[in-house]
DNA sequence: TTCAATACCGAACATTTTGTTCAGTATTAT
DNA sequence: ATAATACTGAACAAAATGTTCGGTATTGAA
């Protein structure tokens, strides 16, 4: 890609992130991401067709590394930091997000960061299922397959969300303890609900 | 609230959650909605500031009645259907949903759904809070009561946008079963994660 | 029934935002 | 050097938002 796309490529997302952490989506407007992002307006249009597409195309490019560094096939990438292997992908998620590249957890933990969770779901959603096929089917009788992913999917989610608005305060392995926990519940808090 | 008044309303709300149907939030014009319920202008903007308020009082006005009919301090009220007491205030819910007043489960599984979501998960957690109120506390120590609190509802709306996606082919109990198995699991399934 | 209050109408208007066009300039890769 | 391509910036068209206001219709209450 030309550099020069790549720049204002760049200050665009940069001016859009910015952006975000004052007022929620819908108030942003083209004119102040144009601003912000210092390039012309025809540029912006050039780049992207609407603000959606923005949103897409940004959480694609962010999301893209921290899957695909999880994916089998591509086990050998290299990494931004250090990478010591572990058991879990999903700890290896935690550890990716701590650090904090891009801003992930801030979009992700924004108000109005509905879209962002979605991109972010859909790519983990294929993670677990690509997990899944490892595993062989597990009683599929009872409860759907497609249902027990998505819960799987929903619960990291919902732990990840909630350790941004936290601050991050805890470290991965408790967070992915946590994780653990939601997922494995003990009878004793059942039987009341 | 004067007649006119609520007609109005009504016919705001119900054009606007045709067009839902037919494209999503952020292509729905204030002239499509006005042009659909056939008031004026003028008459739109003096029932709602935006469209996200629109929204906004819509979940509210939806949700509204839903919830309180679960609340216990309200448990004399007068259903619009026939409702036996159930265990659970969640098969209750579960319930309430299958009859589909107004459309609920086509507003939270259309797309573009993320802002009912919202709202839904909002009154839905202030039921899990109240419920908790009642068990007392339970294992605290080892994971946080908001984060516990949290997945107990998300794991509630998880299933029920997966109920409305599979165009709700299944009994309000076998959902309950399932939203119960979702979140009670075998020690099976983890290890491998 | 009468009457004051108020909600709606609808058209006109100002403003904002979106999206396009294009000639000129700057940068890039080769 | 040069051809291709990306950016500029201003002007433009189109669409959507939001406001104003005089006139009309409905309502709830006396």
């Amino acid at each position: 890609m030309d550099r020069r796309q790549r720049k204002t490529r760049d200050a665009i997302f940069k001016a859009f992130i910015e952006l975000l952490s004052e007022k929620n989506v819908n108030q942003i407007t083209v004119g102040e991401i144009i601003a912000r992002a210092d390039i012309g307006r025809a540029t912006f249009y050039a780049h992207f067709e609407t603000k959606d597409f923005l949103i897409k195309e940004l959480c694609e490019e962010l999301f893209c590394h921290i899957f695909d560094s999880t994916d089998e096939s591509r086990r050998d990438h290299q990494h931004i930091f250090h990478c010591e292997e572990t058991s879990s992908v999903f700890l290896h998620l935690l550890k990716h997000l701590q650090k904090n590249d891009n801003h992930i957890l801030e979009l992700l933990s924004c108000p109005n960061n509905e879209l962002f969770l979605l991109y972010f779901k859909e790519g983990l959603l294929k993670l677990v299922e690509s997990q899944f096929e490892l595993l062989g089917t597990q009683k599929a009788e009872e409860l759907p397959k497609d249902l027990w992913e998505l819960h799987i999917a929903n619960t990291f989610i919902e732990t990840v969300t909630w350790w941004a608005k936290h601050k991050m305060k805890e470290s991965p392995e408790t967070i992915y303890k946590y994780f653990l926990m939601t997922l494995k519940i003990t009878d004793l808090h059942f039987s009341a609900l």
